[in-house]
This record gives structure tokens, sequence and C-alpha cells, in this order.
DNA sequence: CGCCTCTTTGCAATCGATTGCAAGTGCTAT
DNA sequence: ATAGCACTTGCAATCGATTGCAAAGAGGCG
């Protein structure tokens, strides 16, 4: 500021383009202010620059987790996610700004980016094709969402490939002889849907017969999971071997009432998940998962935005998964 | 802006005004200004009027998870904080600016409230006493730190009342007739220092005698819970009867562990974690645990840090913690 | 009818950093 | 000696919203 000016004996036009470095100041001038300000330890009062430069510098995440789902805000799996997302943008030079707050979702894009408090959004929770998304594809917002590409609605996605997930974790439980394997998720989400699809794809691949019974609706987290396994699995008739879970959560809760129930897994009903959140190689059995790239996922979020922000053209993009094979899925 | 008062043909100053409800300005024209500005859903630019104002309206969130120490930044009891941190900013109507990245750490008063991006600060993770956090207090910074009050660091706390979670944890199962009770966890970290405070109590007050090699250093995590238990459990000659485990992570870790070496819990030994995570009540024996009141949590580390930024004075909160009995313990 | 009061509105300065353009310095070449 | 050029530095405008103070208009009262 201008104190800095005063005491190095310069203008302030100069202190400016000396503390960025700027190769229209003289090398021992720019040391100088450089030093000086160090000295008194004055810092750039960033939201003067972000105010002149119409740049915040900041990325807001929003999480749409709507409770409503079953979606926790402590989900490990979206947790392990926006770590990730923090760690590259913090690389990029760019704050996180986090919202869960249902109150700013109405208008994501005039809350966020309109009135500057961040360049661009990150979304995390797709919903059931949530027509928010729709209103700020609209909107001249640049923004990106994790999960499915979804034909019909305009906007780019970063996700992994659900449908691969489905295709191998369905045929791994083929491949050790479960013949009746259900399906514990909610297909409205278009993610699940991917994993819905690609475990259909095995079935009829493996030549079994596809049984609109083993398909049971299940929202996130454990306590669905739980839940349906006491209504669905031990209630009714389904007679089924196997349980593909969309998420590690519900595959927990599903191994817990299992268990109760002296249903031993996997040598009764064989269990496989979905993202490989920590505590799936701590359940007991050890859950065997699709793991996602998180890690990549951080990544491409942030990377893919700042593209889009930059005005280029930026395709979908989907991470390939990993099978990893623990004691549940009563693989030889 | 200026197009709003154009539009009204008003001045900028009315248009200010008419936005925020001035009282200064007629009811009729600030009821026109707003149907304008509604139309042409302009919204205030928030870099502008911040700097003006000479305020962020935004929280800093400065996640301290150091990965040395095991802990994830998936970590579910921090994670749930953190949500509830966002609520309670929300509802304040204060942005959250999240950092999980190393290098901002190193002046976290400068990058954040120096350089005007945040109005104040909330560290989660405490650590080791890190010296980072002195700095801060030497600094005229705002900040409020989740963790145990320690003498001789001048900085305001909220946190669990941590020394009665480790007591009445120790209690229960010493009611339950256990006698050597090992103790897990890291007691270079404050909050598990009170944690392993209380367990002593308990244990004298029960005319049990403390046995130093019953406490065995672990850091937060699954993974290490699982570790120790190899190694000092059951590689060890301890012959305890019950562990306490400073949280359901550790918990799960040694859970697991123990039931692959086919120790029973609780009947051969019994367990107790700390926290109540989601994903205790889903372990297989369910974990009995002293549950963290984090809603509570979030509330007071907005609000006391709230009245630390009017200059008031503020104490360190201690919440109540409760014991939730599951299996684990052995509770008859 | 004039003066005073109250309400409503506008003027203009301000926050702190950035940057296009102009200007000053020193040196070389003619 | 002076025009020309490179290199440094400063001037001053700018971003958009806020607010103290002044002023204009409306109404009341003697």
């Amino acid at each position: 500021m201008a104190d800095i000016a005063l005491l190095a004996g310069v203008s302030e036009a100069t202190v400016s383009r000396a503390l960025k470095d700027s190769p229209l100041i003289n090398e021992q001038t720019r040391q100088r202010v450089q030093e000086i300000a160090r000295e008194h330890n004055y810092r750039v009062n960033a939201a003067a620059r972000n105010f002149r430069m119409k740049t915040t510098k900041t990325l807001a995440v929003v999480l749409l987790v709507d409770r409503e789902w079953g979606h926790e805000l402590s989900d490990a799996f979206l947790m392990a996610l926006l770590g990730s997302i923090a760690d590259e943008a913090a690389h990029m030079g760019y704050d996180l700004l986090l919202s869960t707050n249902p109150q700013n979702m109405t208008d994501l894009s005039a809350f966020f980016v309109e009135s500057k408090r961040a360049d661009g959004l990150i979304v995390i929770g797709q919903g059931r094709n949530d027509p928010r998304l729709d209103n700020l594809a609209r909107s001249r917002t640049p923004f990106i969402v994790w999960g499915s590409e979804v034909p019909g609605h305009d906007y780019v996605t970063v996700g992994s490939d659900n449908r691969a997930g489905g295709y191998e974790a369905t045929k791994l439980l083929i491949r050790n002889g479960r013949r009746r394997i259900a399906f514990l998720g909610d297909i409205r989400h278009p993610e699940m849907e991917d994993r819905f699809i690609g475990y259909k794809e095995a079935l009829s691949e493996a030549g079994l017969p596809f049984d609109e019974a083993l398909v049971i609706a299940t929202e996130f987290s454990r306590s669905y999971g739980y839940e349906k396994t006491d209504k669905a699995i031990l209630g009714g008739n389904l007679n089924c071997d196997a349980i593909f879970c969309v998420s590690d959560n519900i595959a927990l809760g599903v191994i817990k009432r299992l268990s109760e129930a002296g249903v031993r897994v996997p040598d009764d009903i064989a269990v496989v998940g979905f993202d490989d959140i920590p505590g799936a190689a701590f359940s007991i059995p050890g859950i065997t998962t699709v793991r996602q790239d998180v890690h990549e996922g951080g990544r491409l979020l942030v990377r893919n935005l700042l593209a889009l922000m930059k005005g280029e053209k930026v395709g979908h993009s989907v991470i390939p998964v990993e099978l990893v094979i623990r004691q549940s899925c009563g693989q030889a």
C-alpha cells in the first residue's frame, strides 16, 4: 500500500509492479521494495486486487447432498473427493468456497458467480437430474458436475466409468457361481443407472435372466442398506445368493443386517460394493468393491473447470475404475 | 449498479439504499428499485461491497490434518464437524473458505485474514500443540480451535468433555467386570491426553492398578488400530480383557484385527471407541462409544468466533459427551 | 406568506490495487 | 550538440458499492 511506497520512496504503482516481479521494474528497486514489504510484513489486500481484477481466484464447491436420499454430509467418498479437489485447487492457486447451504441453492449462479464470490462452480451430487443444474446450464456460469453424462442435459461432467464398474462387479459374482444377484440402489440417479446398465449387461452376457424383483430401490447410506436388507432380502422370498450394492456404505448396512440375521457373508450371500471408501477394507468381512479414482476425479474437476473458465471447449471425462477383491464376494 | 439507477431514474446512492431496505428511502421508490433490480436480475457485486466495507463475510476453515498422524481428510468425525460448521456459518450469513493446503499453513493469519480473504479462522486439528497455533495467537487474528484447552497456550478452544468421556468409557468397562484395560491413542494430542486422564481416574477410583504397558501409542485411523492390535495386543503378552480406543476409527481397525485372529469381541476382549461416527453403529459388533455432539460443536465454533471478531471476551467451551452403548463393550 | 421541520434524494469522496500512457534519465550514434 | 532509443518510474483513471453531508421538496404553523 501507500505506506510501503512512502518507505521505499517510490510510487504505489512501482510497489505494485515490484511485488509482482514485473520486468518493468529495475532489479534493485524491486529487491528493495520486496525487502521493505517483508520487513513490515505487508500483504496485498486480496479483496482489493480481486475487485480491481474482476476475478476472485476462488472456486465454489457445492455439495448437493440431499438428506432425503440418505446422503450424509460425511459420506466418506464425497469427502475424499472434496479433499482431492481442495488439493488440486490449491495447487492451481485457487481458494475453495464451500457450500452445503440449501438456501443458496435456488440460484447457485447468482449467489456465487454473478455476485463475484467465485469464478466457477463445482457441483458434487448430481441427484436425480436436479433441475437446478439445468437452470445453471442456461446461465453463462462456468461449472462442472461430478456424475454421469446425461443426454439432454447440457452440462459438462466428470465421473467414473460406472457402467464398467457395474459390469465388472456383477461379472465377478457370476464367475464365482452366483446366479441370483440382487441390485441395491436408486437408479433414478444417473450414476446408479449406469451401474445398473452394467449389471444387466453382465447378466445378459452370462445368459442369466433379469429379474425385476431383484432390483431394490435403496437410498444412500448404511441405514438404508440395513433397512432394505431387512425388508426385501430377509423379509421377501427373493432367494438371492449375491447382492451388488451401488455404494460401500449401503454394503456396510447390508452386511450388518445379514450378520445379525445369521446369514453368512459370503458363504450364503456374497456382497459387492462400490467406491472403495476406507471403511470397506475394515469391514468384517472386507468388502469387495469397485474403486473410484478420487484423486484423478478431483484433478479433472478442477482442471476442466479452469479450462471452461478460459472459454475452452471441454468434453465429459470418464475415469476408469478398478475392481478391488476382498472377502465379501466369495472369490476363491 | 449504474444501469439500475438509470432505469429507475434515481441515483446509485438511492439504489444502494433501496436494496438494503434502508428506512431513508421512500417506500414506493424502494419497491420500484427492487422490482427493477429483480427484473434485470441484478446482484450486488459482493467483491466490491466487501472491498468497500473492509469485511469479507467469510470464515476460513483450516483442516490441520497431518497425514503423519494417520488423520485422513475423510475422517468421518471431522467431516461431520465441518458440515455442522458450514450449516451454522450459512445460518449466520457467512461463507466458508476451505483450506487443507499445507503451503498456506506456514502463515495462516497472513494468508487468510491479513490479506482479507476471510474475517476469522476456525482451526480443526489441534495436533500436538502445533506451534503454528501459538504464532497465530500472537497475531491479532481472530481464530478458534477445535480441541482441548491447554495451559500456556493462549488461544480459545471449543471441544468435548474428553476427560469425562474417557472416565465414563473406562468406568463402563470396569462395571462390566473388565480388569486389564488397554488404552489406544496418541496422548501427545491434548484431546487424547484428556481422555487418558479420565481413563486413569476411572482406574484409580476402582482401585485398579495403572499399568504403563497397557498404554499403546496409536495414531488415528483404522489402519493404525489394526496394526497396533497386531503388534501390541496379539503379539505381546498383555493379557488385556478390554480396549479403550480414542476414536471409533481406531476401534474399527482393532475389531477387524481381533476378528481375523479369532478373538471374540466382546467375549474375549471388550472394545469401546470415541466419537460415534456413523460407522460405529454398523460395525459388527456395534461399537460402544462416547458420542461427541458435532452439531453443538459447529454451532459453538462459529458463534464464539463471531463473538471474538466483535471483540468480545470468549472463554473455552466444553461440550458434554454421551455414552452410547452397543455390543462391543459386553454390557450385560 | 414566510419560516421552520421532516422526509427523501443526490453529490462526491472513499476503499486499495492495477495499468495504459506519458515523461524522465542516460546512453549512443550521427 | 542533438535526435533517437531503451529502460524506469510516476500520474491518474478505474473497478462498484457505500455513506456523510448537503440540498431539495412537502407540509405545518403563526
